[in-house]
DNA sequence: AATGAATGAGGATTCATTCAT
DNA sequence: GATGAATGAATCCTCATTCAT
């Protein structure tokens, strides 16, 4: 086990209080102070590591797409029928935390950033491009060629999903995923 | 026809100048100055006409959705069955300047700020209800007691392609809206 | 007579305390904050006017520049001889406010920044030229071909006592001249 | 020979990387980092042997004016005629390394210095002293009376010529020494 | 001897907002 | 009605310096 220096931990505590900060606040509109204080060091030192606020936004952007990344490849871990598959693909996006108000409002806002910066733009792309051929992947042995729409389609009603839950507070993670098995329902055979 | 003061020709041209230059900018981060000289004004003539700044974002997502609420309304008038009602408040939402890039980016920033400002919040919640109530008594004569589910899931596919839209421009608004038909077929009888 | 505007007479200001700030303090090495609270301004207002303390510096040293030049034309206005005109050059240099301790160190110091700031290394290079050709023309008719090198002399005797009058304070402007025209009499015929 | 401790080595090192960092910036405003690293150790290190930047700077400061001292004495030995003794101490201001634009870049900036620091003033009045005594001991057997003047201008000289090849470019060492030459051809019999 | 870690102090710059005209 | 002038408050970022190891 690799012993971790001190700087992946300072890092690592950086980008949760990101996060933090920004789904508390609710907006990218924080300060380096901010983060610093959550994660309990001073500004300077967060300079130090990341060289500037944009980078740290980056580094938690990065952060919260591995995450899903992780929980979604976990998800499908052992799960072979492509039916059971595509309901751990879906439960993924509304399970653990990201349905929780703070890390959904620091998604939302992340979300923001892409139309600004090119690299969060690229991040973006990334998860885009694996959300739908994960659903692809699942839903062509279910529906054949109908498979390309459904895919987009899923992938936006999990996004606009999400958007409601955060906005409003009308959805919860089971609810929305109710709405979607209710689609899938339809669409399936 | 009522001749129109300075104020309300000021105020309008503040709110337009607010909207694009948060689409263009992709961000709500934009300085009042550059909100007043796209509206070929001074900055102080901005405060003097809306007092601060939060309040000129506030009355560009108020005229934002009040031109949805029109360009909604419009579309019904004169439509009578259930079914063509619902196509058309459909097109509503992907019409118009709607889906351009800068409306949308403009919208996607405003969205955010309902996140933070409780005036924003409410102006989100009064357009969430008013699009569910206009599906639901589109949907109620056609599918029954399955339209509460059905609208939730039509109003959030609606938002999540319109982040799509946005955010990645994989998606326009006719592709948007046929994908959004292909999903009421499975729906309606 | 062109009324003045608030500008002018603001960025004079600044520019009279970077000068007196710089001269003071013996060094580049002061914030705008200094130089707006010795202009009577916030440093906000600073920033408004030149933009950067950059531009600050470049304003002075071209106001200096400027002064000199100004100095040097009006001691030459209405001397005709060549062996007066170079004494006029000569006297311009070490006359007026150019050796007090606190210009000249605004001076030293603004030299230095040609070594960094390629617009103040053009600055210089001007005033260097103008210096140059004045005593040319002087010198040519009196000595003729030798008028190139004693030029050249003459302009680093002047920077040279100069920088001893600013540095060590052993020489001041009259006994700078007296030197020169010690100089000059074994140049002259 | 005597075996080096490490804290001269280090010491060393760091002082020419101060002269060399301010020479190849052209500006005192260099950070302890940049010192330390061109001198291949820590920021943290280089504190350690000198205690603060200031006194980096002096001791780099010191440093050159010792290397010129050094190279006057070699210059000097052996010679033993007032006249040739003359030349041997011009030669050694303009020639080594003393004339390249980055060690004049240096000292130009270290001039700077003596106007806020008394250590770097009483530094440099040494070096005029001695430059001055030098020169007069020279001076003196062969215009008697006149060396006082001559001794200054010579001196003012050789730091304007300085100047002059380290501001604008347009002299170098050689050039600069002719002049000299060219100065003494008029004031010595 | 040597350094990575850490920070307090400070500085340039920006901006919403106010006000006199 | 309109604006130029003005500023206080903030924010990002830098850096000399300290200290534990």
């Amino acid at each position: 086990m690799p012993k971790l220096g001190v700087e992946p931990i300072r890092k690592a505590a950086l980008i949760n209080a990101a996060i933090a900060t920004v789904g508390r606040k609710g907006s990218l509109d924080v300060t380096v102070a901010q983060i610093a204080r959550e994660a309990g060091m001073s500004s300077a030192l967060a300079h130090h590591y990341f060289g500037s606020k944009e980078r740290i936004f980056l580094a938690a952007m990065r952060h919260i797409l591995a995450q899903y990344g992780t929980a979604a490849r976990e998800a499908l871990h052992g799960v072979t029928t492509p039916r059971a598959r595509l309901f751990a693909v879906i439960h993924a996006s509304f399970g653990g935390t990201n349905f929780e108000q703070e890390t959904a409002a620091a998604w939302l806002n992340f979300y923001a950033l892409a139309l600004i910066d090119p690299e969060a733009a690229r991040l973006l792309r990334v998860y885009h491009s694996r959300l739908r051929s994960n659903l692809l992947v699942c839903l062509r042995p279910l529906i054949g060629e109908g498979a390309v729409p459904a895919a987009q389609t899923l992938g936006a009603l999990i996004d606009g999903l999400y958007l409601r839950g955060v906005l409003s507070g009308e959805i919860d993670g089971p609810a929305a995923e109710a709405l979607i098995l209710d689609y899938l329902q339809k669409v399936l055979p």
